[in-house]
DNA sequence: ACCGACCATGTCATTTCCTGACGTCAAGTA
DNA sequence: TACTTGACGTCAGGAAATGACATGGTCGGT
């Protein structure tokens, strides 16, 4: 293992390092600071010490650069769904995923709340997330039918799992619940059962 | 009541009717022609007889030109939830609202096919139809909150329904199905019973 | 019949996002 | 050493989106 994200002294390389980390750093503070709209790429280039060409080169466009850990959720909900225990119903599967993945939000509870008031604040972004959303309920419905649920069943677990999940976060996120993120979520499921059968 | 989409003769007025109409037709045929992102907005105003900034007077940006419907089925659906009968349950009443739209899109299946094909093409476009039925959710949950449901049950009915019919609509829509889209859709809010149920 | 406010559209200028093509330089590799 | 690779810079340009201002029919009031 190497460490890249160390700094030596300035006798190293050609450019500094963590290009792309530094230009996520410096696109929240102005994001946050400014609103997304009021930042240009080319100020968030300048306060990384990069150019604006460069911030493309890391980022698809001025919105990806909030969603960088996406990728890592997703990889992580999909192994847990995964290897679920056998004979596990698919929502079950879908809650006990979300749940595990819940401690890398209460961690950083502080940096979480930023980033949504910044998504909040702009329609754009909202657009983003999710869409991120629904790329992740897919990742997981197709993790469902490897674990040989049919259509639509895998589909509806997981879109259904995904929205409890959003409105649980959402909740633990705004109001200052006194309620654990695994919490929330593990009622909103129990909830999400009310009001499906009540009829 | 006056009819100003008539088209009488060419001495009438100093502009010709129903420029957002026109827009919003020849914008379908370019996306569908050419694709989303091969077309600009300078050819679509052309085609309509217009110009580029007057696309922008009538819709905000290049997308929601496709979403000018978005609203009407709004509050179809709004007005429903709002009016079922007395002690009808949430997810009850979010369902027979989607039911009841569902012939809006049986009858003109054909124009319904090439527009999402356009959005299926298109991530950005995909992220725009998220947010409108996001905000729909919103609307509804809305409506069951003034029927007196309490939260988090309005938004997860409310957010649980959409997301069947999103499923139920996208399955209409991709294969020839030979279900009516209303049975889809009720088809689709049995399953979730039983994806709800089964732990 | 005239006048003036109104309103949809046109015209022009500008900012910002985003992309392609090409150049530069340090580090690794044969 | 010579060659390749990778990360970044520089430059040019298209297209989206927006503000400011001009234009000329329409419509209501007198």
């Amino acid at each position: 293992m190497s460490f890249p994200d160390v700094k030596y002294d300035g006798s190293m390389g050609r450019w500094e390092p963590n290009a792309s980390g530094r230009l996520q750093q410096a696109a929240m503070q102005l994001y946050f600071e400014q609103g997304f709209e009021r930042t240009t790429v080319a100020e968030i280039a300048e306060q990384a010490g990069l150019t604006e060409r460069t911030f493309f080169r890391h980022f698809a466009d001025k919105r990806e650069v909030l969603f960088w850990g996406a990728r890592a959720l997703q990889d992580s909900l999909v192994d847990s769904v995964l290897h679920a225990a056998p004979l596990t119903s698919p929502l079950v599967a879908v809650a006990q995923a979300l749940e595990g993945v819940s401690a890398m939000f209460e961690e950083r509870r502080e940096g979480v709340q930023q980033r949504q008031s910044i998504i909040a604040a702009n329609p754009e972004l909202q657009e983003r997330e999710l869409i991120k959303l629904a790329v992740l309920a897919a990742a997981i419905a197709n993790a469902l039918r490897q674990r040989g649920v049919k259509e639509p069943t895998a589909s509806l677990a997981a879109e259904a799992g995904i929205a409890v999940f959003r409105i649980a976060f959402e909740s633990w996120v705004s109001q200052s619940e006194e309620r654990s993120l695994r919490q929330v979520i593990s009622d909103s499921f129990t909830e999400l059962e009310h009001v499906a059968t009540d009829r």
